[in-house]
DNA sequence: GACCATACCTTGTATTGCAAATTACCTTCC
DNA sequence: GGAAGGTAATTTGCAATACAAGGTATGGTC
């Protein structure tokens, strides 16, 4: 049980979240979105990133389009449906219950 | 994809946290911190609490000892070991982390 | 044209939360 | 004293999913 693998589990199905938000902040094709999340601190692979684009698309929340790079191969920019972006305030909504619950339930906390 | 399951999908990873968190409250047993998390809002059941705590005895996290209960049968009261401390103040951190990473990706969502 | 960076994608594996069923103990009531 | 009901711990099988690792393809640079 070390703590990294805590780490792992603990950021575990907020990607979803994380990842809608980011795309409803404007298209944006995945490698791209690797770095934002990097920036945000949650380091994802694009094994995981790549599966769940697909999941998200195929459930109609997200569509995209290609388009040419100035340099390199074509990218894949995404962009929220009205169905996702109404999934993405549901998210929020739970987000939001779960911290609150979390906090809840570990307020006690001594320090040591 | 629907949203209940995104909901438990969320809550994943988090309950080591909070289940560490309830038991450095005082010795408990299993039924009881299901009670807790419930009162929490976090819904939890057997099948995923036991084997939680199995690991996490099985790691040093945690002892118990066998105490009558004054009616029923006998309940296993759980306690944090040293480790077990130290690792909730580790895991705190990380939640502590994590929520600010998400709060930082998803800050600009639009309201509907 | 060889090399490198960028970008998208797939496969296999391990973890783990959950549903459902099981075992066991104790009390109460007839 | 046995049947019923409630409390408690446990196990089994399954499904979801994050990840590691490797693969394919495009275009620029020397």
């Amino acid at each position: 049980m070390d703590i990294d693998n805590s780490k792992k589990q603990m950021r575990k199905g907020v990607l979803e979240f994380c990842i809608l938000a980011i795309i409803s902040q404007g298209e944006i094709y995945p490698s791209d979105i690797l770095r934002k999340l990097k920036d945000s601190k949650i380091i994802v692979v694009e094994g995981t990133l790549y599966p769940l684009l697909t999941r998200l698309k195929n459930a109609g929340l997200l569509a995209y389009n290609w388009v040419e790079s100035p340099s390199g191969p074509p990218r894949k920019y995404f962009t929220l449906t009205a169905d996702g972006e109404a999934f993405l305030q549901e998210l929020k909504g739970t987000w939001d219950e779960l911290s609150h619950a979390v906090g809840f339930a570990t307020k006690n906390i001594q320090a040591l």
